[in-house]
DNA sequence: TAAAAATACTCCATAGGTATTTTAT
DNA sequence: ATAAAATACCTATGGAGTATTTTTA
């Protein structure tokens, strides 16, 4: 019967080059190399290295089995990490909240697909709601884990903040705006624009950030004619009611008459945060620092 | 370390829903099986089954570690049979030939297909060739195998011919022609139409086939005033040029302007051969019997 | 109390170690 | 002549068998 150790060892000298390098890094002896291998071959009844004193080399089957073997090893390796996970009781349902600002883009979805095929006795269960919200939801139970915009002005004794990732901000103008044609501006420029946002001081998150920057250049943002907390905040500005300054990965989600302009500012971009409580139990904390490995990855691949 | 035959027993216990039957099955003692579920546990750290004197239950994490376990199974099981093959040379180009009647429809892809993934060390080389001509080339060792459509009228000494898998004959009419609209008609009702096909009494397959069923009925079909080799006969029959009796198959690669009637005739079928060389190597000789072995389950799974 | 799993104890097969030989450059 | 793989021989670990105990429906 074809065994796992041959499989392994088999991967390692290939790997290796040869069987005394593999041999080293098995912290076995090479003689017990030499005698696995005989049996891996007489068990698939192929010659898989053609060896000498010097070289070794694959022949087609064993090129065959290496490849497989690689596939294989990786399988049983994720199988038993995943029934690991299970089986400390990993399993059931991630309530996830997230702000109206942060969507869940392509990017997210992707991070999220990989981390329920990596937890697979998890699932998800996403909802929409304001930072506070989010907080109050957390720290009562009714969610585990929440995407908020900083900042974060209260402070919840229970709840733990990390910062998540960082995006630039843009301007959202209408096509049939000003600026629409523009590459570039910067806020100074957009004092005397109507801002479809609701500046509001003490709920945080983006809207406090815009105030903040306009404030930092002088002027505090005159509110658009039309405001709404229903409708989108791009579908007023796609309407020309005035302009929004707002997440770039907000352009995924934006309806088609919508412009982004780049924002020169240095300070212009926002930073997402994670929050969950700080007693979160076991499963939660792994979810959650699988999420924040993944999410710097793609950061990592997109820099 | 984990072992694979941990998770043999494993699956083994599962399906027989005890360990002591599972003992049996696998010709070990039950106490054998008990010490190695034990191990295989402590292995993932986590309980696989809930087990007492009456009932044997997976838990979450044995039923994740099941269905993985017999994927891992199936693949290593896999990968030695096609490891041996290639150690066994089975590697190379099988050049195949088709007769024109002989298409290659989508259900002989797919089979094709199941044998590429069989024989991972084989490539094919798919040309179309008169019958007479496959036989030479495969007799003269320019091609390896050949679907051809019966009747074979010469005899090559060193060819065998096989039946292969038969099919329906089908009257293609163009959307213009009378028999249009008809669900079914006979042979004997073609009495009178021109036949875009060259009846030729000396080639054998199709053309000899329909030759003959016409003569059953007492007349010699009438040969359409335009006649190609180049262009498909089905382009004729779609110009209104003639009829044409052809395997319903064809439909799959007919024009647009074409319509299929079926034949009422019990005779009204042709079969599909398989040649060649009687001391065809070993891998050609395993190809073509997965070959027969697929394409008799596809026609299982289709009746 | 009966059937099925777990444990105790024993044995042997086989994986691995050491030492040596073979092989190819 | 040397470096690496193959072989010979020995040892010891761990997998399997038999017999027995434990468990729960």
């Amino acid at each position: 019967m074809i065994s796992l150790k041959q499989i392994k060892y088999f991967v390692e000298i290939v790997e290796a080059g040869s069987y005394s390098r593999a041999s080293e890094r098995l912290y076995i002896a090479q003689s017990a190399l030499s005698r696995q291998m005989k049996e891996l071959e007489s068990e698939v009844q192929a010659v898989l290295m053609e060896r000498d004193s010097r070289h070794l080399e694959l022949t087609d089957a064993g090129r065959l089995l290496y490849e497989r073997s690689k596939r294989i090893l990786e399988e049983i390796a994720e199988t038993v990490q995943q029934v690991q996970q299970v089986g400390k009781g990993e399993q059931g349902t991630i309530r996830l909240l997230h702000s109206s600002s942060v969507t869940l883009t392509a990017e997210l979805g992707k991070v999220l697909n990989t981390l329920l095929a990596e937890f697979p006795g998890v699932s998800l269960d996403v909802s929409k709601a304001s930072s506070d919200h989010q907080a109050m939801d957390i720290e009562e139970g009714r969610a585990d884990l929440g995407m908020i915009r900083f900042p974060i002005l209260r402070n919840y004794p229970n709840i733990v903040v990390k910062e998540f990732f960082t995006e630039k901000l843009m301007v959202a103008v209408s096509e049939q705006h000003a600026l629409a044609g523009k590459q570039s501006t910067d806020i100074a420029s957009l004092r005397e624009e109507y801002f479809v946002s609701i500046p509001h001081k003490d709920r945080g998150g983006l809207s406090y950030l815009v105030t903040s920057l306009c404030l930092k250049q002088g002027f505090f943002p005159k509110v658009a004619r039309a405001i709404s907390r229903k409708t989108s905040l791009l579908n007023l500005v796609e309407a020309n009611m005035g302009i929004a300054i707002v997440p770039d990965s907000m352009q995924e989600v934006a309806p088609k008459g919508v412009r982004f302009i780049a924002l020169s500012d240095q300070e212009s971009s926002s930073v997402v945060g994670l929050i969950y409580r700080r007693d979160a139990p076991a499963m939660i904390s792994h979810f959650i620092a699988a999420f924040e490995r993944e999410m710097h990855a793609v950061a990592q691949s997109a820099a």
